[in-house]
RNA sequence: GCGGGCGUAGCUCAAUGGUAGAGCAUCGGCUUCCCAAGCCGACUACGAGGGUUCGAUUCCCUUCGCCCGCUCCA
């Protein structure tokens, strides 16, 4: 399937349109049209429901170590900004950068060093990203090419001072850069801040700068305290939630796979530290099951296991969910999903404080004064088992999906050309989305066959009986067949026509949008039986 | 962010230094008893800003967006 094919689609029919397209488009922002809209919403409405509203704490699910509670949340998307340094979300995602107009390449500047250097009339500051103690070696062998001088006539530069950090050097084109050739070919530096950054009060400067949140997780991590004190829930139980989340992708690209805002879904899962691999296993396989039994079934996704090596030190395990998109090279997947062995390390950031994840077992981070680097809520979110009167800080399963990236696989996977029959009998090409019943943004479709011999009449009040299960749709509009084909785009399951014979016994057909089989029914059986089929 | 390509109607495309045309789609009417039928009619576009020019959709610059490669990807 070409995605430029389904792309035309998605604007023709409502799908998706490109945020404020009438100013001419924003980078990396997308809106969900009238079918787009439903379609998410049934992604996230079976997400919730499967997860979160239908999970029977009473029966022990199929491969679970033991019965679990689930429950819900719904936190903001500001949060207090000590969150994001806990989290280490803040030194992660925010860098001063320069990047190199010879070489393309791309520093961050509080990395680069370098020593200034006299030969032949000029001065120039030599920059460097060699380790510690291979440095001189560095800048000396560059310095000699950029002044055509041999190593022998090493004596002929004059080094001026000892190595400095390329920040406070304010003479940019004097500097030869890392990997250049030529002077002064680094740009200023650039803040990159990989989260949205916002003020909170309406006169407020950087005291009130806050951040929009790259992720729900951590609202669920620190209201871990109050879902416990609140809810009578037990370990181990999972919450969920759902929403928005912000990044500053450095390259938003490929449709709605790499959005600047975009939507998750996101289970954290509170576990004894005994039994947590257990659970992961669960996890990994129960999250991989749901897509496929929403119709990802096929080749295009993968259930991939991190090597150990890409692993942190306190987690036992990490796998991707991903699907091969059509916009990605041959034998490439893209991430839907991330089930991740967390252990004990989220909610021992917001007890005590960022946590280095170099260390094992697991110590605090510290600052040049040997002071913690960002300091912790200090509350005690440890757990105590009432049963057995243990208390232990819970391990954590993380199941991490993306609203937008599932409905945009559902999309791609859903996107069908076939041959079907004109009134003619030729073989015309059909497009047909065949998304699974349950997120079809359309249930039904009600026609009369013509619009006259009180065949409308009696779609209409079928149509009106319809609307209780879900969102049908009514047409009664032009020839029957471009109805049809209306409909399948739209993916629409079942399309439900009125024709001369249902005004004689009362019966009405369904048509198979995959099959293109019909089958007749009686009008009175007609609600039950498309509700059934929806299941 | 860098390099290259691109931007004309809802979609897919065309033409042109003298202000744009088609197919499909959409809407209205007629017709129509099962898979994009037919007839009549209607609507709709040069991404934005600036410059050159008597005149720019066309040439130039800037900007925004899209695609490809590099970079980045917690």
């Amino acid at each position: 399937m070409e995605m430029d094919k389904l792309v035309s689609l998605c604007k023709r029919r409502g799908f998706l349109f490109q945020s404020s397209e009438i100013y001419g488009g924003i980078n990396g922002f997308w809106d969900y049209g009238p079918l787009g809209v439903e379609l998410k919403r049934n992604v996230k409405d079976a997400w919730w429901r499967d997860m979160i509203g239908s999970h029977n704490e009473l029966l022990q699910s199929p491969g679970a170590p033991s019965t679990h509670e689930m429950v819900g949340l719904d936190c903001t998307i500001i949060m207090h900004p000590q969150v994001w340094k806990c989290s280490g979300h803040y030194d992660l995602f925010h860098d001063y950068m320069v990047d190199c107009r010879e070489s393309n390449k791309r520093y961050r500047h509080d990395q680069i060093r370098g020593r200034w250097v006299e030969a032949k009339n000029q001065k120039i500051f030599v920059a460097t990203m060699a380790p510690v103690g291979q440095e001189q070696d560095d800048v000396q062998r560059k310095a000699l090419k950029f002044f055509h001088l041999r190593a022998k006539n090493a004596d002929d530069l004059k080094w001026v001072g000892d190595f400095v950090d390329l920040i406070g050097i304010e003479q940019v084109e004097q500097v030869l850069a890392p990997d250049a050739k030529t002077l002064g070919t680094l740009t200023e530096p650039r803040e990159f801040n990989l989260m949205f950054k916002t003020y909170i009060g309406a006169l407020s400067g950087e005291e009130g700068a806050a951040q929009l949140r790259p992720e729900t997780a951590q609202g669920i991590f620190v209201n871990f305290k109050n879902i416990v004190d609140s809810t009578r829930v037990r370990i181990p139980f999972g919450v969920g939630q759902i929403g928005k989340s912000f990044r500053n992708e450095i390259t938003p690209r490929n449709y709605t796979f790499r959005s600047r805002e975009f939507e998750q879904m996101e289970i954290e899962f509170f576990c004894h530290p005994d039994t947590s691999h257990k659970w992961y296993q669960y996890w990994r396989d129960r999250r991989f099951r749901w897509y496929t039994e929403l119709g990802l079934a096929g080749e295009r996704l993968q259930l991939r296991d991190h090597h150990a090596d890409e692993l942190s030190h306190y987690s036992t395990g990490t796998a991707d969910i991903e699907y091969a998109f059509p916009f990605l090279p041959e034998g490439e997947y893209g991430e839907l999903e991330g089930i991740a062995h967390r252990g004990d390390f989220d909610l021992r950031s917001h007890m005590e404080g960022k946590l280095d994840p170099n260390t094992n077992p697991l110590e605090l981070e510290k600052d040049e004064h040997g002071k913690p680097r960002w300091r912790g809520s200090g509350k005690d979110l440890s757990y105590r088992d009432d049963l057995s009167g243990e208390r232990y800080i819970p391990h954590v399963i993380e199941p991490s999906a993306g609203a937008d990236r599932a409905t945009l696989a559902f999309l791609c996977e859903a996107y069908t050309e076939d041959q079907a029959p004109d009134e003619k009998g030729n073989l015309q090409t059909r497009v047909v989305m065949k998304l699974h019943p349950r997120i079809a943004p359309v249930k039904a479709a009600v026609f009369p066959l013509v619009k006259k011999d009180g065949m409308p009449e009696v779609a209409k009040e079928l149509y009106g009986e319809l609307k209780a299960i879900g969102n049908v749709f009514y047409d009664e509009k032009g020839a029957v067949g471009r109805r049809y084909r209306r409909q399948d785009e739209a993916g629409t399951p079942y399309c439900i026509t009125v024709d001369g014979q249902s005004l004689k016994d009362k019966t009405v057909t369904i048509r198979d949008r995959d099959t293109l089989e019909q089958t007749r029914v009686k009008i009175e059986d007609c609600v039950e039986e498309i509700k059934q089929r929806l299941q």
